[in-house]
DNA sequence: ACCATGATCCGCT
DNA sequence: GCGGATCATGGTT
């Protein structure tokens, strides 16, 4: 590897861009391009569906205060907030707003761009074949995301401005935008602070 | 007891 | 194909 960062690669968004508000930021992630360096390779996918947790909010992580487990959530915007769920999946947020607020946007759904086999191998095992159903369910959901990318518990707290996770704008605008109740939670339906990109074939429903 | 989930199975269209 | 039920499995409170 060389020792120039992300030489050749898409640069990472500025510290200021996750320092707004996180509804904001969610629908400014749509579009962009979220890149993982391993040694085996480059991985690389669209950001295509997220939702916003804020304070003040129930189904928030944050709601209850902080603790261990959610203390991610209170850092500086631009770090990566990982948690493990249902006893055997993870899920990433991108942490917004300045430090000691706790609020982020989980990354819903991802369209692959790079790095297929990789992801196949770790969502479905080797000797899976590439087919167009195969590779419509690498990425499709926040859990998925994070088996396809290889995200664990060990990614928390990984700083979004460094050389190992990072996203960053490839000119990519989306052509429309659509908005929803939150998937999955009990309280806080009435927001509508789920975002994704009509018509995408990754967005989880 | 409760989950910001996903895979599978089953009955239907 | 597709929607609904069911279950796997363990950290957190």
């Amino acid at each position: 590897m060389g020792t120039k960062k992300h030489e050749g690669m898409p640069y990472p968004l500025p510290r200021s861009f996750y320092l707004r508000p996180t509804v904001t930021v969610a629908k400014d992630l749509l579009g962009k391009i979220i890149l993982r360096q391993e040694r085996r390779g480059i991985l690389m996918g669209r950001i295509v569906e997220v939702e916003a947790y804020c304070m003040n909010d129930p189904a928030s992580h944050s709601f209850r205060g902080r603790t261990p487990r959610n203390d991610v959530m209170f850092w500086q915007g631009g770090h990566l907030y990982v948690y493990f769920t249902y006893g055997m999946h993870f899920c990433a947020n991108v942490v917004t707003s300045v430090a000691d607020v706790g609020e982020a946007v989980l990354i819903r759904a991802v369209e692959p761009l790079i790095g297929f086999e990789v992801m196949t191998q770790r969502r479905f095992g080797a000797n899976r074949t590439l087919d167009h159903r195969t590779i419509l369910h690498l990425t499709n959901g926040p859990a998925k995301f994070c088996e396809a990318f290889g995200i664990t518990k060990k990614k928390n707290g990984t700083d979004l401005l460094g050389t190992d996770i990072w996203i960053a704008d490839d000119g990519y605008v989306p052509s429309a935008i659509g908005k929803s109740p939150r998937i999955g939670i009990r309280d806080g339906r009435e927001k509508l602070w789920r975002f994704y990109i009509k018509g995408n074939l990754w967005v989880s429903r």
